[in-house]
DNA sequence: TTTT
DNA sequence: TTTT
């Protein structure tokens, strides 16, 4: 249908180390749960109230691949922009089952670190600090190019990825 | 988590007429099956392919569900903003199944209607079938300036619905 | 820095037929001026309130541009994606001036048009042809990949430009 | 226009602590810059580049500001939604002059702290700090549960302010 | 399973 | 200058 559009953007708290698979022709995919959550006071009873939402985000651009692999893990927050996509698979007892997942693939797919760290880490300074200079025990990279991509396609080719913005991270 | 954002953009049409229900105390759920598509070319056999998303959409909200359902038909383009969730239930089988939808509840969500109305005044019976009669000139009610239409809760209460936007601040 | 996003997301109406530019160096620029709007009732005088907002849309990327040209007539409505961008200049009194744009160029920018038309009259062949009328049960016409584009960059460089997911839209 | 939309998204830092001024009638309303840059690598140089892109970001929402007012430091990272707003002035010359900024106000305008700290440092006094213990003094403690916040309008009324957000939704 |  |  000429005139849609499918978007997710999403700030959260990855919950646990991303998973990287691998296609049969070695093109990887990285699963990532992400926690977004949302706090408010009760109207009736004044109690502090909070929902955890966890998201399964599939990342199948290689570029971004490479950026979860060596910069995201467990306890990271990432922006992340994707399209919904609902996956049908079967299970054991071969009844039609449904999953529905965040799918950063092709444009419009982004994927940034919101923290200069992945598992915690110590320093980080202030705003300007860590930023360009970025001293000491900061984990991406010297200068970052920084760990925020976009992805540019691939999709249903065995294609080469290219970076549009910043193609010097090592991938 | 205090930093966190959930949030689902789509465009595209409703599959169907939607479905309203009520809670036992009386308040409006309506329910909306959104289609999104893409097209492209297959990088290797140069065939053109397509792919269509279907969405569960679910308006809590009592202002945006009588905007459903006044306006809202099979085949109407909408813009709608919301957030994910996944609801878990059980089969029959008594199996845990999880469900994801796009909700549209609370601060943050919006459904907009993309053409002016559903399949509007006469006949129009297919998918985007009727756009372009318009017929006459209705500009959907005095109570919302527009079929378009923030959420401003009111879950919880049974309470009335109000715009957000006013207008007299001298800036 | 790492870490940021910059994304403007309009629904609206093109106000003129788009201008079509040439940079020195044969690339085309494209401005648009989109309308955005909102209706609310005031509060104190329950009076009928509409706001209309316009904003400067320039596209740099070639792909789009060509989709601009080819299809994006005064009056089409629009879903763009894209970022802000202040520009600098100098009045003719050598004052500094400032003006703010939605610029589309490189990742993530997208422009899809919401409407099988441009300035709506009988012709138009093209894209909004098939759409809306779409005589026989076919949703969504067989063959455009649809005037709905994602911009692949080309920033910086003279670079070619190669789009993700359909490439045969005549560009 | 029925079925437009407005929306601007940023991720970016704080550039100097946010100027909150009052209305004549006492309503209070914040500015702040944020940045957002982009790194990329020149295609024919080589060389890396980087932009940085200042937003002015314009609070209207009562609730919002206090936000702002108490968390908001130079160099905070924030999560902000809005709408473009271009207003026109005259300079001591006359001459109209336009500026464009991202308004906060009325629905579907958000602001959330990206980090737990205002202008960093050791100590902490800000944002994070009072996040969570939030002890004395917090006004939007009573109702809200953290710094993360929507805007429920108010706008034109002296009105209270209200979470949209509830819980007791049977679905 | 994250985060505050 | 759009659109409803």
């Amino acid at each position: 249908m000429a005139g849609s559009v499918n978007k997710v953007i999403l700030v959260g708290n990855v919950g646990a180390d991303p998973e990287i698979r691998r296609t049969q022709d070695g093109r990887p995919i990285a699963n990532l749960r992400i926690a977004t959550s949302e706090t408010w006071r009760d109207r009736n009873s004044g109690e502090r109230r909070e929902k955890t939402e966890w998201h399964n985000v599939v990342v199948f651009n290689e570029g971004l691949c490479k950026v979860v692999e060596q910069y995201v893990k467990k306890g990271a927050k990432l922006y992340v922009e994707g399209q919904l996509q609902t996956r049908k698979w079967q299970d054991q007892q071969g009844q039609d089952r449904y999953s529905t997942e965040v799918v950063l693939q092709g444009f419009n797919s982004t994927l940034t670190m919101l923290d200069g760290r992945g598992d915690g880490g110590g320093a980080s300074s202030g705003f300007g600090g860590g930023r360009g200079s970025s001293g000491g025990g900061n984990d991406y990279g010297d200068d970052y190019g920084a760990p925020s991509s976009s992805s540019s396609s691939n999709r249903g080719g065995g294609g080469n990825f290219s970076r549009d913005l910043d193609d010097d991270i090592p991938f």
